[in-house]
DNA sequence: CGGTAAATAT
DNA sequence: AATATTTACC
């Protein structure tokens, strides 16, 4: 039932790297292919009690899988015994699609009053005698990392501190330091992503420009830029599911999703990666859920429509979400002016989607447009608003939109006077 | 406390 | 060798 299959890199040969992932709609993973993959004894050299653990509740009960403390205690203090000994998970038990759908409880919040990491000993620990100098190392799963991202985001990149971070993140067993590190790697890459994003939007504007097409062969981009696949930049990738039906066995009352596609971990440590995603990734997390994907008229799933209705509790569908960033240049994808022209992103991404704006007051400033222009630069601008929507994952390796299948779009969203192409 | 650099672990 | 996470310091 959950079969799914990695998808590959249409690309062979052409480095396309992790754009084949994108976060988008649904993604299947053949925990078949999976376990077959682990070829069985690879050892799980890592058995560190993230404090994900907590996140998969302790109310699982099902699926026969034994319930792992829930509680981490700061192993500097704690005794060892404290920390679910070895756990060491066989792998049918980790990835046993069955136990895990229930495994992964709702309950976040733990009444673990203090803070710490998990519980594993660092390797490094024996040495340093049972005092554990060494904290235990916290697992940053893709869940966990979402919260964070979500947290961070809800504060502003700016104003998040640890400690807020923290509260709003509900994660007790995770201490400040923990945060204020992942939060330094985080600015730190999303540095890094901004400026990459900003080096591709540039390219993409030359290339645009000049009219030649995308770097051939290559991903599409500055030589060697590849597109990352980044859960830094929140807004366009790893964005929270969106809120299953509530009937959906995966719903959870308190809006508290799983990851989507926790392809890779968190931010795609290469060193875990290989070592075979089924250790890290499936661990925690729930079969990718299938995704709803509500069936899009356009050529990439689309996730089903979070942005008309509210978040649901904690989530971080913030009406601040604008597009941030321009949109990296996608690989196969014609950067046509699809998106908003600087200058219109403010309005385009308005928190309450008033009744939709005829196509004329839409987005673009008309007032200089021809007549003649108005369609397709209208549509442009409507698509604009479609892409930029953080929900709307990027179609990534994907083909572009047809006209015709965006058109169909952008009226299911309710953007229904589009005035006919020129 | 928060930020950042250095140290360590994997 | 590279990256992730922890520790030490300011």
């Amino acid at each position: 039932m959950l079969a799914v299959s990695l998808p590959r890199a249409s690309t062979p040969g052409e480095t396309v790297g992790e754009s084949a992932f994108d976060f988008s709609g649904d993604f299947d993973i053949d925990f078949a292919e999976l376990l077959a993959g682990l070829d069985g004894a690879d050892d799980l050299p890592d058995l560190e009690l993230d404090p994900c653990e907590i996140l998969r509740a302790d109310s699982a009960a099902a699926g026969g899988a034994e319930n792992l403390p829930a509680e981490a205690t700061d192993g500097v203090g704690a005794q060892p015994s404290e920390c679910s000994e070895e756990k060491v998970p066989s792998d049918d038990e980790i990835l046993s699609p069955g136990s895990r759908e229930e495994a992964l409880a709702p309950e976040v919040k733990s009444a673990s009053p203090d803070g710490g990491g998990g519980c594993r000993k660092p390797a490094a620990a024996k040495a340093k005698g049972s005092q554990g100098k060494r904290k235990v190392k916290v697992d940053w799963t893709p869940e966990l990392h979402r919260r964070f991202v979500e947290a961070v985001e809800q504060l502003g990149v700016d104003k998040a501190v640890p400690s807020r971070i923290l509260e709003l993140m509900g994660i007790d067993c995770l201490t400040r330091h923990n945060i204020a590190s992942h939060l330094q790697k985080y600015r730190s890459h999303r540095k890094h992503m901004l400026a990459r994003e900003a080096e591709g939007a540039s390219w993409s504007h030359r290339r645009h420009t000049y009219g030649g097409p995308a770097g051939a062969g290559a991903g599409g981009g500055p030589a060697g830029l590849k597109r990352e696949m980044s859960p830094w930049l929140a807004p366009a990738m790893g964005f929270p599911s969106p809120p299953p039906p509530p009937h959906h066995p995966h719903h959870h009352p308190h809006g508290i999703q799983h990851f989507c596609r926790p392809l890779l971990h968190v931010w795609g440590h290469p060193t875990v990666i290989d070592q075979s995603i089924a250790h890290t990734w499936p661990k925690h997390l729930l079969p990718p859920r299938p995704q709803t994907t509500v069936s899009s008229p356009l050529p990439w799933p689309v996730a089903p429509h979070p942005p008309l209705h509210p978040p649901p509790l904690g989530s971080s569908w913030q009406p601040q979400y604008p597009r941030r960033f321009p949109p990296p240049p996608v690989p196969g994808i014609p950067s046509q002016p699809i998106y908003r022209p600087a200058g219109a992103v403010q309005a385009a991404v308005p928190p309450p989607p008033p009744p939709p704006l005829p196509l004329s007051k839409r987005a673009v400033p008309l007032t200089n447009l021809q007549d003649a222009h108005l369609s397709n630069e209208c549509i442009d601008a409507a698509i604009g608003d479609v892409l930029a929507q953080p929900w709307l994952p990027l179609p990534l390796g994907l083909k572009p939109p047809s006209l015709e299948g965006v058109m169909v779009e952008l009226q299911r969203q309710g953007i229904s006077n589009i005035p006919p192409c020129t």
